[in-house]
DNA sequence: GCAAAAATATGAACCCGCTCATTTATGGGG
DNA sequence: CCCCATAAATGAGCGGGTTCATATTTTTGC
């Protein structure tokens, strides 16, 4: 058998192996006990491993925590996108997505807020994963924007990724503000959020 | 003499004392040596107090950044409406002020960046002292989108506090991914703030 | 097959944030 | 002026994240 990268060799395998178990015993333990009460030690020991093992797969703690989040993230946008209504107000259709990220979050908010504080300006191979997650997720985001102004619902002359960025702008302050202050989930959709995106499709002029 | 609540008595004026100097301290050594660099125990040294005493001043580290950044905080707000000029488009006015806090924070990037990090979802007192801050300054631009609307610059059915926040958000997430991504500051500024800030006013209508 | 080399894994030890049982300072009442 | 109650300060110790010298496993070259 030839070498095949990375992932086919009988070593990249069991690095495989390896991390998902990791990935496995950091994700129950953090649902169980919470992202600052879990130890390093708890994790190592209930994925099977050595202490310093740990950090061969996550540079710090908070890399651990993007490896987790990484997955459930991915499938949340996976999933709002597939089941996007293909036509309708711009709103209706961000505000589908948002929700389907925000009740990913709700299932165990404690954890989304760990996460959502330490995201911004974090580094490790795991988070640069997440990174690249949310620069696609933004990407998509202008794509709406673009198929808005296809059916003349946008004006023209807006440039699409100038929009996306605005409006991840005011979803990141929704989660925060969510998830830092604990208000319910439906009042940070509805009262928050989407009173925030009207106002970015309204503007402030008159007329 | 009466009792003169806090201040006056000789035992609130050697715990203000105090507190200057672990605030001297801090903002000395978070300087020299950056924030995570700098130990607790080498602040409590500097301060010529014992390391337990510190944290009856700061509930924790982070609470520690808080109150050297607090100060800071405060004269930038204070400094950028002072200057403002008294008529001019929204934008320009908008943009006098976060140019000044984008200033306040680019004297220490590093600092800066550790500072807003935390910022999101942060407690212990002096945290909720910096909490107050941001509340009074979300306020104050709130001010800015009232006077707008008494010059007709802006639609009078828009809510000024509503306008703030979505505002606050954009200025949030410019602050961000500068002090993470580190691009200069006049880009960070002019190329990624002020359109985010044009597109809001703007909004995305046809017309 | 077998060494030498390279990649991985190990866990004791280190560092540092934070706590808490104990000591010290302050101020009011007699 | 002294005593007691209360507030404040102390610093040794603890817990947990992270490191690194050493050991083990895997791959490579022959």
């Amino acid at each position: 058998m030839s070498k095949v990268g990375r992932e086919g060799s009988l070593r990249g395998q069991k690095k495989q192996d390896r991390r998902e178990k990791i990935r496995q015993a950091a994700w129950n333990l953090f649902r169980e006990e919470g992202y600052e009460k879990t130890t390093t030690r708890a994790v190592a020991e209930r994925a099977g491993i050595a202490t310093g093992t740990l950090f061969l797969y996550a540079r710090d703690k908070q890399d651990l925590l993007f490896l987790v989040m990484h997955d459930r993230l991915e499938e949340a946008v996976e999933d709002a996108f597939d089941g996007l209504p293909r036509r309708g107000p711009l709103l209706e259709r961000w505000m589908h997505v948002f929700r389907r990220l925000f009740r990913m979050y709700s299932e165990y908010p404690a954890l989304g807020a760990a996460f959502v504080r330490l995201l911004p300006g974090a580094s490790g191979p795991n988070a640069e994963r997440v990174n690249a997650l949310t620069f696609a997720f933004l990407h998509r985001l202008a794509a709406l924007v673009r198929e808005a102004q296809e059916q003349g619902e946008v004006a023209p002359e807006v440039l699409p990724m100038q929009a996306a960025s605005n409006v991840f702008s005011l979803y990141f302050g929704a989660l925060l503000a969510w998830l830092s202050g604990m208000l319910p989930l439906e009042l940070a959709l509805e009262e928050h959020l989407r009173p925030a995106l009207v106002l970015q499709i309204r503007g402030l002029r008159i007329g």
